[in-house]
RNA sequence: GGCCCCAUGGUCAAGCGGUUAAGACGGCGCCCUCUCAAGGCGCAAUCACGAGUUCGAUUCUCGUUGGGGUCACCA
């Protein structure tokens, strides 16, 4: 049987890690198998609609690389997969089991069931009474007849144990007497979440339901469904969640779900950032699971190589931390082997917003792309080129580059004219200084730190002295120089 | 609180009865160097605790502790 996982997300407009995780675990699983990968939008939604917010599920998915093969978008044979246009075909289903005697109207009221709740004492079971469980039929009918609102629950077992397998976590076990007689269809005749998604799954033939390990606790619920209709109960992969850690001002660690406070946990977020998507969803990947056999060890995969190698085994049941310092390295990783072109493409906001035009500076990719892991660094690397701060003149003073403001005085003294008669190149500039540096008697960075400083203003440039000279141009980087000699001269 | 799950360095983690307990990020140090860097090399750092089982436990069992999840007419 090819296998069939799907992606089940509610519109809210916001595509966190940890549900694009999920995703892609859903995705990797089935395309492992060759299998399918569909996309369901669950908008049971109420009160919750969120302009826009299918469009983000969409974008999201086609950044990150996961196609799904059937969906609202592109259809398939199982549709409709808007939750909403099925809305339907979910209370026959309820109807059906009430006749079979499995699930039952409750005319509950919100209020009855609100004061039940408070009123249960400490360490008592919190549940639903089953008030209406065992209503006489005459009841039930005539509060039917006369527009009583209601809802539909499920009777489920009142003793022993269930169990079931899940994949990641084996054998779970649940004492049946946890388990409230769960509700099925609202008082606004749509279902909930929990029925809706086993209908919805076994109608589009999923046979693996792979989802956050939060649901743990409650797949016995879905289970009891799945056993009321005669069905199969699909193969159980349950993740371990991703936290966040956080220090709070006493230096006490923290680690929770991950939320705003660990910093960015959106997809898009992360995007706007300067993350790559390729690096986010490479880097989640190995939240949560490793790589077994040839690929033992690697860190960097694309998503080809992830499908090939991904594997339920590799697994973790241990919920993870997300490691903004790890994602970051990782970015790095994929700025360092970029082409060109990508490059470029990627670095041309930042070098345009500092009005800076690439192809006046052929050596500006070499130099950034191993120093840089996130684009927006850009800014920072070449803000130098901008306008020549007003800056402290103890940046001239350097230990590992032997310099004080003294020597930077008598440096720049000796380098303009030296600057002033060389040919604007490179190696050229360079060697003239470690010429100079030798005649003077002092190691090159004497001479190159106060140049380069001079010359930029700023600590932070993307190459040594000559690649900012070169940067600069002749004539600016004498104008430069000769403001900073006046500086440290005490003009 | 009941129930469920989890437990190897700061973080991601390999390990699946006998290992010098991998690797990666981060940290630190050294080297290189025309700067912060990048690069090279190296170092430190982990089996939560207590009982068992066993010739032998990081590995199996139980308990303790700690962490997480879950207990809706939300999804």
């Amino acid at each position: 049987m090819r296998i069939r996982t799907r992606f089940a997300p509610s519109p809210t407009g916001f595509m966190h890690v940890g549900n694009l995780r999920t995703a892609l675990y859903e995705y990797l699983t089935a395309k492992h198998e060759d299998g399918s990968f569909i996309l369901r939008i669950e908008d049971t939604d109420q009160e919750r609609y969120v302009e826009g917010a299918t469009d983000v599920i969409y974008k999201t998915l086609k950044l990150a690389g996961i196609t799904h093969d059937e969906g609202p978008d592109i259809g398939g044979d199982y549709g409709p997969y808007i939750q909403s246009e099925r809305k339907d075909m979910y209370l026959p289903y309820a109807e059906k089991l009430i006749e079979e005697g499995k699930a039952y109207y409750c005319f509950c009221s919100k209020e009855r069931l609100e004061s039940l709740r408070s009123n249960a004492l400490e360490g008592s079971v919190i549940g639903y009474d089953r008030h209406c469980r065992n209503l006489p039929k005459q009841e039930i009918e005539d509060k039917l007849k006369s527009g009583m609102p209601y809802v539909i629950r499920q009777k489920m077992p009142l003793q022993g144990d269930s169990t079931y397998h899940d994949l990641v976590y084996g054998d779970i076990t649940i004492p049946n007497d946890e388990l409230d007689d769960q509700i099925l269809i609202k008082a606004d005749g749509f279902p909930t979440y929990n029925f809706a998604n086993v209908i919805d799954d076994h109608t589009m033939g999923i046979t693996h339901v792979v989802r956050g390990s939060e649901y743990l606790s409650s797949t016995p619920k879905y289970n009891a469904l799945y056993e009321a209709f005669g069905w199969d109960i699909p193969t159980y992969i349950h993740l371990p969640l991703i936290n966040g850690k956080s220090v709070d001002a006493e230096g006490n660690v923290t680690i929770s779900k991950l939320s705003k406070r660990h910093g960015s946990t959106g997809f898009f977020d992360l995007v706007n950032e300067g993350f790559l998507p390729e690096a986010i969803i490479n880097y989640i990947a190995l939240l949560g699971w490793s790589p077994a056999g040839e690929y033992e060890n690697r860190e960097i995969f694309t998503m080809e190589e992830l499908i090939k190698a991904f594997d339920i085994n590799g697994i973790s049941k241990s919920p993870s931390v997300f490691d903004y310092n790890k994602l970051e390295w990782m970015n790095g990783e994929y700025i360092k082997a970029m082409d060109s072109d990508k490059f470029l493409e990627n670095a041309l906001p930042y070098y345009q917003s500092l009005g800076i035009d690439p192809s006046n500076y052929p050596m500006l990719e070499e130099l950034l792309k191993p120093r840089i892991t996130r684009f927006p660094q850009i800014e920072e690397k070449l803000l130098f080129v901008k306008e020549l701060a007003d800056y402290d003149l103890e940046l001239y003073e350097h230990k590992k580059s032997k310099s004080t403001r003294e020597s930077s005085l008598d440096a720049l003294e000796a380098a303009l004219p030296v600057l002033k008669d060389s040919e604007w190149d490179r190696d050229i500039l360079g060697e003239n200084i470690k010429k100079l540096a030798e005649e003077k008697g002092v190691k090159n960075s004497v001479i190159m730190w106060p140049v380069r400083i001079a010359a930029a203003g700023v600590a932070v440039t993307p190459g040594g002295c000559s690649e900012v000279l070169m940067l600069l141009g002749k004539d600016e980087s004498l104008r430069r120089i000769e403001i900073g000699l006046n500086r440290l001269k005490g003009n």
